[in-house]
DNA sequence: AGCGGTTTAGACCACTTGGTCTAATTGATT
DNA sequence: AATCAATTAGACCAAGTGGTCTAAACCGCT
């Protein structure tokens, strides 16, 4: 159970008031600490020694620590949405579920590419308790987690994946894969490696991994 | 940096003479809690409690912390190997890798369902710090996490998986499903769903989603 | 210069952690 | 029954946690 803090308005902490968009130090400090451990385990302590803050002036601000690891998530989730877009507009539903799938893939390991702890900080997320997220959906009008639903079904339903398969076994694979993209990187990966990476996995997806003629 | 107990025998925990074997209460409070949260968040108060014994005796019988995570892992291990032997005697190095990475799924999937928490267990153990990792190594002989990497390389070069694909990106991808398998169970799966299950994934992993000439 | 609200610093609190230590209890052996 | 080692109980410790609170510092204003 969360004990929120009476007398405080967290709805101040969100949009341009947000006050880790005035302090860089905090903020990446913050980042570092959330992405690295989730919530109940990252430190306000090691969060404040390494911003050079002080406790009276976090609390003051954030009120606690949901408060905090609210206003991160408000600049990561807007982050995301920002990256995604781009793709968003013009790819999605398409016919082309493959093609679609591609470009999903490709945006989410750029995404991932970009800064590492974006990509951890998300998977902390998804791995938090429900009452967590849901404490922090309620601050989001959408879901910042959207699933496949839509586009699997379509896809199904125009025959582009094989009816054999189930919707929801499909989902879970992709969400499975998604979340784990960070394990097809090494950490000296190349841009040429990273989309060789992105091809087997797209070819595997849509042909598996047997020798046969492919299309 | 772990520090050892000096004048502790470790070694002595393991095998038959194992203290966590005749205390069956702490054996399953010990299980629960190092199966719902990793070395450093598991709680020994929480585990004394739930198991109605003393901090003293604890420490009396094992040492440390690291002593009692080190006597689970000893059961825990042996259970895992006797449960697959079963299956490797039989199966393993047959030329059929697809046939063969049925089996491995439909065991590792029988044993999670057969206590899920030695899946978590197990996962844990592999997200765990390198440093952990590695002592817990020191004590048993083998690799108990083995790789998929002979498998994969003799279905490489006898062509059963398209060389278009490099071996460390198969194992990759195994590794993944392998350690998330039980997200594809929802908790009130029948027999049946399982088995569907599975097929599923090995029909995927085969073919792929594509709608496209099965064999 | 002096006022008044905002922000900061950090001592302090109750609680939990892994670990220590001593004293009491138990249990087998003579 | 007496002895002595193995075992247990739990008070205690230092360190770390999220959170509170007061007093000082800061800053814009007239």
């Amino acid at each position: 159970m969360f004990k929120f803090k009476k007398n405080f308005n967290y709805l101040g902490l969100l949009g341009d008031e947000n006050p880790l968009l005035r302090n860089s130090q905090l903020l990446e400090a913050t980042i570092n600490e959330f992405s690295q451990k989730k919530f109940e385990e990252a430190s306000l302590n090691d969060i404040i020694k390494n911003a050079n803050m002080s406790k009276g002036s976090l609390y003051h601000h954030f009120g606690d620590k949901f408060g905090l690891y609210l206003s991160l998530m408000d600049i990561v989730i807007k982050k995301k949405i920002s990256f995604y877009s781009q793709f968003l507009e013009k790819k999605i539903d398409s016919g082309d579920f493959f093609g679609t799938l591609k470009e999903l893939v490709r945006v989410t390991m750029e995404f991932m590419f970009n800064d590492k702890r974006m990509h951890h900080l998300f998977n902390r997320n998804l791995e938090a308790s429900d009452e967590l997220k849901n404490q922090i959906l309620k601050f989001f009008s959408y879901d910042y987690n959207q699933g496949f639903g839509d586009l699997i079904n379509s896809a199904i339903q125009s025959g582009q994946i094989d009816n054999r398969f189930t919707p929801e076994f499909v989902a879970c694979i992709l969400e499975i894969l998604f979340s784990n993209s960070h394990k097809l990187l090494s950490s000296d990966n190349t841009s040429e490696e990273l989309l060789e990476s992105i091809d087997q996995l797209i070819e595997l997806m849509q042909f598996g991994f047997s020798k046969n003629n492919r299309r």
